[in-house]
DNA sequence: GTCTATATAAGGATAGAC
DNA sequence: GTCTATCCTTATATAGAC
């Protein structure tokens, strides 16, 4: 059936990930695809209609189950009664960072796939991902707003706006900081730096 | 001669400029190129050899003209005897910001160029960037940690590194906040709340 | 649902006339 | 330094056998 792991869709999946992460979406062709999962070259269009719509389903599976984990961890923060801005970073952020240094489940590929959506300026891209973060947005920056009562809204707008960039640079694994450690260890020190960095500037 | 504006060597560096960040390097053909820049599609390989050499040229083009505006804004700041964290920060990120929003010199092209080649995950663009970049980066942590002198070396490198993401970010215009009045103005905004927050992450 | 084979288009690069 | 014409490779997509 089709949600077999190792089914025919599944496997373009999830080599159509790690090529489009490596050589971007134009630059990765169907052949390497499709080569690299073992199938044939026509099943692509067979299961997926087109390139693009393959790129879709790449991003829809992991950006669905990554939203999912934040809202959870945000809930169940803000069910704390001692919940304070770090928690609720922390929930925007660790998920996140988690599922870019999971090796196993294609997750680093899938997070450099993200930062090249919003670098490719594809309108296409933005709506897509426009549509399937807004009601996580709307959810964190309503518990924001409560934790910072004298900040403004737009003050709020903005300085998240900063938080989102920075978090997606290091998402990708785009900084200059050399890697210490294990993998964990590195994404645990990330998310550190980057709760500590953006709490001072959202209390600014 | 080849330093001349509207020479065809020229030409085509403005045309790909605008084309790569539109459509991506892989995504651009340089038959695109070449009919935007109307000069005839052997010119590239005989002004520049090859597709590749034309991408780095490309981005070398700006590049060595922001770092050349960003050190001369640090050093100007650095003279004056009450030189604050902001002002240094400042000279890191008006010039970069300044250089996005010019629409006339092709700054906002290149912008999304630079975030672009980062996503890309070239290596060799992630060697030549580094290679222009490293003796900017150099000058500012010298500055950085004289202004900060509580904070540790590896700290403020964590930091620094989160700040060029949001910088980055914020330059290619990828956040989700609506722009208000002119383009200088959201420009000076951006500016404004960046340096604030950056500060007081720094400071944390 | 998977294969081979192929249609059709577009890509980078170059040779050689001018 | 610029042109036309062309080589060669690679691309997406599809048709039709099994």
């Amino acid at each position: 059936m089709s949600s077999d792991l190792f089914s025919t869709k599944q496997r373009i999946l999830g080599a159509a990930e790690t090529l489009f992460a490596q050589h971007g979406f134009a630059g990765a062709s169907l052949r390497q695809v499709t080569s690299a999962a073992n199938v044939n070259l026509a099943a692509v269009n067979y299961h997926f209609g087109s390139k693009e719509n393959l790129i879709n389903e790449v991003l829809r599976r992991r950006l669905d189950e990554l939203n999912a984990q934040r809202l959870q961890a945000l809930r169940a923060a803000l069910a704390r009664p001692e919940c304070r801005l770090e928690d609720v970073l922390d929930a925007l952020i660790r998920p996140a960072l988690e599922l870019s240094g999971a090796e196993q489940s294609g997750g680093t590929a899938f997070v450099r796939l993200i930062a090249r959506a919003y670098a490719e300026h594809n309108e296409q891209l933005r709506k897509f991902l426009h549509d399937h973060n807004s009601h996580v947005f709307k959810e964190f920056t309503a518990a924001l707003g409560q934790l910072l009562p004298g900040l403004d809204k737009h003050e709020l707008y903005w300085r998240l706006d900063i938080v989102g960039g920075a978090l997606t640079f290091a998402m990708a694994d785009f900084g200059l900081i050399k890697r210490r450690g294990t993998v964990e260890q590195h994404r645990d020190m990330t998310a550190e730096h980057l709760i500590k960095f953006a709490s001072a500037g959202l209390r600014a």
